[in-house]
DNA sequence: GTTTAATCGATAAAATAATATCGATAAAAA
DNA sequence: TTTTTATCGATATTATTTTATCGATTAAAC
C-alpha cells in the first residue's frame, strides 16, 4: 500500500530521527546501524533495511552513516520540512491539550485553528491558536485547502463530525475519540486508541508478573 | 512473549469488545465472524483466530458466537473486571486531560491520584482525582502496591521520573512523553508516540493523494 | 424427517516482516 | 604498503501474521 514501505518502518522512522538528533548534539558525525540498533533495542539488520528506504546518500563501510545527511533524508522522507496544515475539532480538555502542544510543529504539523460548538471556549486562544465556531469550519477547510483534521470531540459526535470533515474536503483524520468512525476508502484514518494501548500494556504487565511468579516457585 | 497471543491480537480485542457492546445494544444475541469482520474491516479468518484465543465457550455453527458470553470472555481476557490501580505523573494540560478522562474506568483502569511538582496544581481536583506533590509519590505507590503509572511530565524530566517510578515499585509505564525512556527489562513500557502516529498518517495521506493524481493523468 | 445453507474450528497456504549471511569496501593498524 | 577490522548493502533464510480451504455441525427451510 505504501509503495513498498511498511507501516512498521514508518513507525520506526521518528525514533531514528530522535536518536540522530541526540547523536548530533553529542557531536557525532557518523553512526553505524549497530549503534542505532543498540539505542533503540532493534537489530542492525532492520535498521539498515529501514534506512535504505529513506536515505539518499549511502553509508560508508567501517564508519556508518553521516548523521547530518541522514537527518536531512529522514526529515524529507517524513515530510517534516513542508509543514502540513491541519484543523482540530473539539476543544475540550484533550483538544486544548493538543492545541497547545508545541511538539507538532517539530513534526511538520501546523494547526491552523480549533473548532467547537460551545460558546464557553469559542474565541479563546490556546498558545496563540484561536478557537472558532464549527459553523466556520467547512469554509476554512475549503478556503485554505486543508487536508488533515484532528478529531477530539466527544465520542457520540465523532461519526457526524467525521462526515462533516469529509464533506468539507479533509483527506486524513487523526481520531482521538474511542469511537470507530466509518469513512470512504479514499480517506486516511489513524486511531489513537487508548483502549488498544492499555490492552497491550496490561498484557505485557501480566506476562512480566507471571514470569516472576514462575521464577519464585 | 505473551504465551502465543500476538500484540496485534491484543490490539484488536478492544475493537471486538466495542462492536459487541453495540450489537448487544441493538438487541442481537448472536454474531458471526463475518459480521464482526465487516464492521471492523477485517477478514473472518482473523476474527475467528483472535477470538479463539480469548473465548471460553465455542461458537455455534450457523449462528456464530453468543454476544454476551463473548463479551464476558474478552473482558476477562483483557482484565477489565479486576480494576487495576494507577498513578498519573505530570499534571500539565495533557495530564489533566487524562486525569479527567472517564473512559479509563471502562477499561478497568482506576487512577488513584495525580502527582506534580508545581504548587499551582497541587491540591486541585480534576473529576474527583486529587493532585498530590511528587514527594508523596513513592509512599503512595508502595503503600497501595500500585503497578501502573501514566507518564505525562515534560520530556526533559521523563527519564528521571521513570527511574523514580521504577524505584518505587511501578512495573508498567504508559509513556505519553516524546522521550525514549530506558528501564530494566522486567518493566513494561508502552509508548504513546505522537510522532510515530503522525508519520503513519502522513504516509497514508501521501499515498492516497498520489494514487488520485495517477488516476487523473 | 430430509435437505439446504451458514458457520465454526482446525489446518494448510500465502504474504509479510525480521533476522542472518556474506562479498565488497573503506578506514585504521601494522 | 599490506593486513586487519568494521561496516554497508544485497540477498537468502527464518519467523510471524494473515488469508484461504475444508470437513463437521447445527439451525432453518422444505
Amino acid at each position: 500500500m505504501f509503495g513498498e514501505v511498511s507501516l512498521q518502518t514508518f513507525h520506526r522512522m521518528p525514533q531514528y530521527l530522535k536518536t540522530l538528533y541526540e547523536l548530533r548534539k553529542e557531536g557525532r558525525e557518523f553512526v553505524s546501524s549497530v549503534t542505532l540498533a543498540e539505542r533503540l533495542n532493534l537489530t542492525p539488520s532492520i535498521v539498515k533495511k529501514d534506512l535504505s528506504q529513506a536515505k539518499v546518500q549511502d553509508g560508508k563501510p567501517k564508519v556508518g552513516y553521516a548523521v547530518n545527511d541522514l537527518i536531512d533524508d529522514i526529515e524529507n522522507f517524513l515530510g517534516y520540512n513542508n509543514a502540513k496544515d491541519a484543523v482540530l475539532v473539539g476543544c475540550g480538555k484533550l483538544g486544548q491539550a493538543l492545541l497547545g502542544y508545541r511538539g507538532f510543529a517539530d513534526y511538520g504539523l501546523n494547526i491552523i485553528a480549533g473548532f467547537d460548538i460551545s460558546d464557553d471556549v469559542i474565541g479563546q486562544k490556546v498558545h496563540g491558536k484561536i478557537i472558532l465556531p464549527t459553523g466556520k469550519m467547512e469554509g476554512a477547510i475549503k478556503k485554505l485547502d486543508i487536508k488533515i483534521a484532528i478529531l477530539t470531540v466527544p465520542q457520540e459526535h465523532a461519526q457526524a463530525m467525521a462526515d462533516a470533515l469529509v464533506k468539507a474536503g479533509i483527506r486524513a483524520i487523526w481520531n482521538f475519540t474511542p469511537a470507530h468512525i466509518s469513512v470512504p476508502e479514499n480517506i486516511a484514518v489513524r486511531n489513537e486508541n487508548m483502549a488498544s494501548s492499555l490492552a497491550v500494556l496490561s498484557a505485557q504487565l501480566r506476562e512480566i508478573l507471571k514470569r516472576e511468579q514462575d521464577l519464585n516457585k
